[in-house]
DNA sequence: ACCTGAACACCGTTCAAGT
DNA sequence: ACCTGAACACCGTTCAAGT
């Protein structure tokens, strides 16, 4: 799978003809499949049948690379719609489609993260949330501190997947740090369920909820 | 400032008489100062004057090094006392608490963050605020959906602090991406306020307190 | 304009050897 | 038991050189 495009390509011309979107289209295969740590130069060229020089010749480094692969899939993303009768409940699943979304692409959405290029790679369903946001009578500065609080909730509930309790090393897992904790202050059933994994799913949804419900009124206009 | 303990105690002993806790000191200062990228294995070495490999004898390698700088740091934080005349106050103040601690040490918050040990970190304040729960009438696995909500919350809002816009190439910017949306469904006056930073300290805390204000009941014993 | 080869300055980690 | 020196298999990046 790795060198058809050389031996193809450089029988005919001179040059081995690569072009950009080549490069950044293998290396979104890499991050999709493998996950950002396994996008180094080398293999990307590897993988394109070319030196590393030559990614470099194409995209600059690493970072504009990132970036490229970043616009790339933000680019062929399509719009995902928004449902709901009453403006909170549209508000709520233009989030909930943000936290699908991004969930949906970790290791995208992890590699833009690192790269400080999440806003680049969900704009369009940022502005989604905004829009149902205005609808809802939310406008200015108010609408952009939901947005920016749903976005950071979304992200910290996403890392707190990156790393799952089954892959750390034991002393790190919540559920043996807990179990030691004897603290009188805390309610035996407290300190069960600390030890346990949440429904992650229904824990997000309810968390953005609570944001929104915050910061929206109840009825806008219409349904008394 | 590197090599002073290497003259002093080779010459005296045959032994560089190296402990793992002055490897464990001298990594968390690094990590303090410089951050997580600042500490590689040489770089430690050669500010206690040793050999990497000595390193690797003491600690095994930069995994478990990073899980005992953490639990180093944590063994030497104070308790933060929790203040508010309300249970719910108290529940806010014990979350904040959190969120000003982790801010805090920022550089330690992420690498071990990365490591998965948030939770190695933080496990006292983390206690102090199920406490308050408690005290607020909220146990069991609904004071561990409100614990793990805080939680993501300030891991969201910290890391979108880690790169802030300034160093970011200027594509990136929130700002720039934001200016060009011509989004007819948006309000010109929410376009301008996403293209401007928000006030970070106040939007953490009104996120918390919504999140808190919907799990926990607003007067549980006590003042009517 | 497009690409190669060799090199630089880094990483984490291992292993045989010394005292 | 504690430490060194040399090596391995990686990184990102640059630069002179080729066609």
């Amino acid at each position: 799978m790795t060198s058809t495009r050389t031996s193809e390509r450089r029988a005919s011309t001179r040059h081995a003809g690569l072009e950009r979107h080549e490069i950044i289209d293998a290396a979104l295969a890499i991050v999709t499949a493998e996950g950002g740590a396994a996008l180094t130069m080398r293999r990307l060229a590897a993988d394109l049948g070319v030196t590393t020089t030559t990614i470099y010749w194409h995209v600059g480094n690493r970072e504009q690379l990132v970036v490229a692969i970043v616009e790339r899939f933000a680019e062929e993303q399509s719009a995902i719609p928004v449902i709901g009768r009453t403006p909170r409940r549209r508000v709520l699943h233009a989030a909930m489609n943000l936290w699908r979304s991004a969930r949906g692409h970790r290791n995208l959405t992890a590699l833009a993260s690192a790269a400080g290029a999440t806003t680049l790679l969900e704009l369009p369903l940022e502005a989604a949330l905004a829009a149902e946001l205005g609808a809802a009578g939310v406008h200015g500065e108010r609408a952009r501190d939901v947005v920016q609080a749903v976005l950071a909730c979304i992200a910290g509930f996403l890392i707190s997947e990156w790393r799952p309790a089954e892959q750390r090393p034991e002393a790190l897992r919540p559920s043996e740090l807990w179990s030691r904790v004897d603290d009188p202050r805390i309610d035996p059933s407290t300190l069960r369920a600390l030890a346990s994994p949440a429904d992650h799913e229904r824990l997000v949804e309810s968390t953005l909820r609570a944001i929104i419900d915050a910061a929206v009124p109840e009825t806008h206009r219409g349904t008394p």
